[in-house]
DNA sequence: ATAATTTGTTAGGCTAAACTAACATTTTCA
DNA sequence: TGAAAATGTTAGTTTAGCCTAACAAATTAT
């Protein structure tokens, strides 16, 4: 019998917050409720009351008055979320040509819902665009021209022309 | 001073509900608690509570025991995110290559927290790869074949082998 | 080293949105 | 038409997550 790994399922709050404790951690020094606070837009009571509860499921440790740190089951579902999350704002950004805020500020939203499945084809999109068609103009480059312009690239509208 | 027209923002529960009420009420008989209730499956008291407060907040027309109806905004707001559902399941179907059933799960949950940006982005995307590249095999196409066999199509490669 | 400032916690309250159990109305059909 | 079944509502709980006000600990700076 194969060892199941239980994936758990958490809400958009758990996920911020873990999500963010990974973010801060990166950084040099101790993770901090007002840090917290601030990032996540929330009062510091809410911070402590959160980190209680996250204790309570094994995913954060946190003594009161110390510092913050992810459990190695915290910090693998704040990975998860991380990696929903760059993938989301690159493929809005790259595919969809999205300016960097608004796709930040959609990821942060549309990774606490997306499917699997949707994450792994906007991977293999992005992958795809990247290598085809070789030797001519770029798909998202022909894109971007026309989202700015409104009309066909160059290379496209000449072939249609030559279809006359 | 120009009438500002006041985009709310409800939540996605409420958005759920008018939704769904929408969607019902283009089948043939009025729609009534138990319907709702199945499709988003909640209980029926929890019907009766939502119906309760739309009807406060002026979204719905529905007294005791009585037919469900939509009010002109209530309407309106469903007909918002009905297009923004739409075009999410298109999007995900048709340029990802995805499930119609994933895709519509994933809709049902993205309609709720997409940037109006995003979303137009999206048809754009749509409109292009309709037409751009002319004339040769289409974006579409290309990338399903991509998903299905793991490499490029042949168009693609012999562009490339063409290179050397 | 201690007073002032900053940071963190506790206690208590609020709202949205769901639930169950019990009761009420409406509909169906024998 | 009136009893049984189906549908709808009320009342009362629960849970998650946020808030403010008041208090406590830790840090900083005199």
């Amino acid at each position: 019998m194969v060892k199941q790994k239980m994936v758990k399922k958490y809400s958009a709050s758990v996920e911020d917050y873990l999500e963010a404790i990974a973010n801060l951690h990166k950084g040099e020094k101790a993770v901090k409720v007002k840090q917290l606070s601030r990032m996540l837009n929330v009062k510091m009571p809410s911070v402590t009351a959160a980190l209680q509860k996250l204790s309570e499921e094994g995913l954060v440790v946190h003594e009161k008055y110390g510092h913050i740190e992810l459990t190695p089951e915290g910090n693998e579902t704040a990975g998860e979320v991380i990696r929903r999350h760059k993938v989301l704002s690159r493929f809005l950004a790259q595919a969809l040509g999205i300016d960097q805020k608004t796709a930040e500020e959609d990821a942060c939203r549309i990774e606490h819902v997306i499917s699997p499945l949707t994450l792994e084809r906007m991977i293999k999109f992005m992958e795809f665009v990247e290598v085809c068609p070789p030797g001519e103009a770029k798909f998202p480059q022909r894109y971007r021209y026309y989202l700015e312009h409104g009309e066909l690239p160059p290379e496209c509208l000449e072939r249609r022309s030559g279809e006359r």
